[in-house]
DNA sequence: TTCTTTTTGACACGCAATGCCATTTGTCGT
DNA sequence: ACGACAAATGGCATTGCGTGTCAAAAAGAA
């Protein structure tokens, strides 16, 4: 990695850092681009050019996230059935996030705190949804889902993780991520025909 | 009513028709607030007052749906089963819109069209959720659901309605919205303890 | 009618986001 | 080490959404 693209990554971790914490300080509509951009010594242009919008400064976590889960589905699905494979890889996602609990909690409690990032947040996990059941249900694939089965198996996997995710930020159990998700998984059976 | 709500109720359709027009020909970001007010002959100020945002003027339809859902399911809690009842609000919501599927199909393509229009829908779904799953563990309820198992229950139900909907716009087969999201129904089964 | 309340329009403003171009800053070959 | 080249940045201008404010207009009440 040149000093260039070294330069790049400290920019950009500066810029998340300076932006969580001005919004978890004064409010996500109160802190201007400008003012994050200031804060560590650069244009606004060019803020803007490290995050596609301002939302994606806190949502970028997000993004981590769902590489995630991508990165293992694609293995996972070599060797186990859909289901399986698709319940793993969101516990294993949950499993990363665990360890950086404390930063975890500051993104989702700033997530939750105004509506554009939780838009931009359900945005883009939507997306993953209709993502992850094309995948399913891809043609090419041996045990494919059909359709309509692939969209709910997918989209009732996110709803365990957002069901997860609810529980553990409320918080009243000093429960884990994947230990509240495995708890949520018990109260869904999928019937896929054998498929699973 | 007077005449001075249905002057609003009048204003509000124009708006509402002018918008989905506008956006369904020139697409969303083509189409100014400015461009919509002027097309019923309102200032833009106006039309800010009826919609907070310029998404709204399509989405506004979707909160149609969440109120059906939400009037139902305090009804039906009354006399059946938290599970069951979701499920037949959720199935009931269908049905309304299967009688005006050629108006849901053009919403639902102008949503699917623009990032930041499905943004807003996904995040209203996602107070949705949080808001049925609250009452579903409501401690003055009878058959209560715990934390995690009403967010589950929630999560996988909307999980359900998108499954459907995202079906149904890819629509090969000519099924109805119900039938749908009684075939997408039978993917999963709900293990309350007995609650349900 | 006249008085009161609600709705609207007009204007100004802040800020996000994009395009454009000049300038700076690394990178590479000679 | 020097200069040519590419990439990153800053500054500037522009567009459009969304908000606050206030005066004018429309609807309802007395």
């Amino acid at each position: 990695m040149g000093l260039r693209e070294d330069k790049k990554d400290r920019t950009r971790t500066q810029l998340l850092e300076a932006g969580l914490d001005l919004i978890h300080k004064r409010g996500f509509e109160a802190t201007t681009v400008a003012d994050i951009a200031a804060a560590v010594g650069v244009s606004p242009r060019t803020l803007l050019r490290y995050f596609p919008t301002k939302e994606d400064v806190i949502v970028s976590w997000v993004q981590d996230g769902m590489t995630i889960i991508r990165e293992e589905l694609e293995e996972r699905l070599k060797s186990e059935p859909p289901v399986v494979a698709l319940l793993a890889s969101a516990r294993a996602m949950l499993a990363v996030f665990e360890e950086k609990s404390r930063f975890f909690l500051a993104i989702e409690t700033a997530i939750r705190s105004n509506r554009s990032i939780s838009a931009r947040k359900e945005q883009m996990i939507a997306e993953l949804i209709d993502e992850v059941a094309r995948i399913l249900a891809s043609p090419d694939r041996p045990c494919r889902l059909p359709g309509v089965v692939a969209y709910t198996v997918s989209g009732t996997v996110f709803a365990l993780i957002r069901a997860t995710i609810s529980s553990w930020v409320e918080g009243r159990e000093g429960m884990s991520l994947p230990d509240i998700f495995d708890q949520a998984a018990t109260v869904v059976h999928f019937e896929t025909n054998g498929t699973e």
